[in-house]
DNA sequence: TCATAAAAGGATATTTTTGTCTTTTTTTAA
DNA sequence: TTAAAAAAAGACAAAAATATCCTTTTATGA
């Protein structure tokens, strides 16, 4: 469904979300940990979401990464265009160069709807909301993170 | 949202099964032209698609690719789940090693619905029913199909 | 000032996916 | 019986995705 990248950014974000709603900053390293991927690949997606003005990064001793209230407000929606390209919810089930009504494809009406829908769906959810979940009804980022617990 | 190979079976299929229906068997050159593939690869996915039962192939002068009627019933998700995997429908979004609602990942109650609604979607449509489609309505299995009737 | 910690950046390596080419096997029909 | 046409099979090539490593820049605090 969605490139490992991007699978890695969302969780990246929600784990950088959740502790900036804790007042927070993370480094890669806990990021990395706490959503298990792999801690060279967490820093290069982490610079693209940087870039992209999703998440603040600060350099140094004590830097690391957080999200102001207002990049907790962007949507999900936006971390997959960033990964996947703006066509991504576009484009045609079947790999045709277009999508289009007009020249439908025999999958067409039977999927268009479902990936709006997607699409809607990933545009109504916040990072902070998908943070929320995991605050609140302990929603997982990695298989065990009760690992995180023991020390 | 599906590899090349994925869309390309899917698209061959299609075409096949709508020559078979107008009693034509067909070569990997045709479905190739017909489907947009580069005709090696199409030739390929042809193979695993044979192999997996899903069209008959025929050696030699005279032969090609055919489905029969109970072949043409089998549905897009058989093709789907031989390209993508079997775990396709029952993997987490966020790209966690399960998915469960047992264990849910913050989108998992959002996307749950949605990707059982096309899984559903793509298992009640028989790749018939999309060469109707094409038959029928017009649907197309490549950007301008009106170019296979100039001669 | 200097050691340390952290992100940024760049280069490289590995794996997977996509795509191509060549040879072999099978079938048909002249 | 032989030439031609077609799929099967295997080897290879190219590109993209994933992953790792090393160096540079920046900030902190002792
Ligand atoms: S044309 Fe294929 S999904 Fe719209
Ligand atoms: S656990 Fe992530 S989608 Fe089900």
């Amino acid at each position: 469904m969605f490139s490992k990248a991007c699978e890695y950014a969302m969780r990246a974000a929600v784990y950088i979300a959740k502790c900036s709603m804790e007042g927070k900053r993370v480094a890669v390293k806990e990021v990395a940990e706490a959503t298990d991927i792999p801690e060279a690949f967490a820093s290069k997606v982490l610079q693209r979401l940087a870039r992209a003005g999703l998440v603040d990064s600060l350099r140094g001793k004590k830097g690391g990464f957080s999200m102001s209230a207002s990049q907790q407000k962007r949507s999900l929606y936006e971390i997959v265009t960033l990964f996947e390209g703006e066509a991504y919810f576009n484009s045609c089930v079947l790999g045709l160069p277009v999508c289009s009504s007009q020249n439908p494809c025999p999958l067409h009406y039977q999927v268009v709807g479902l990936r709006d829908a997607l699409k809607k769906s990933l545009q109504q959810t916040t990072i902070r909301k998908a943070a929320t979940e995991v605050v609140d009804a302990g929603a997982r980022l990695r298989f065990s993170s009760e690992d995180d617990e023991s020390h």
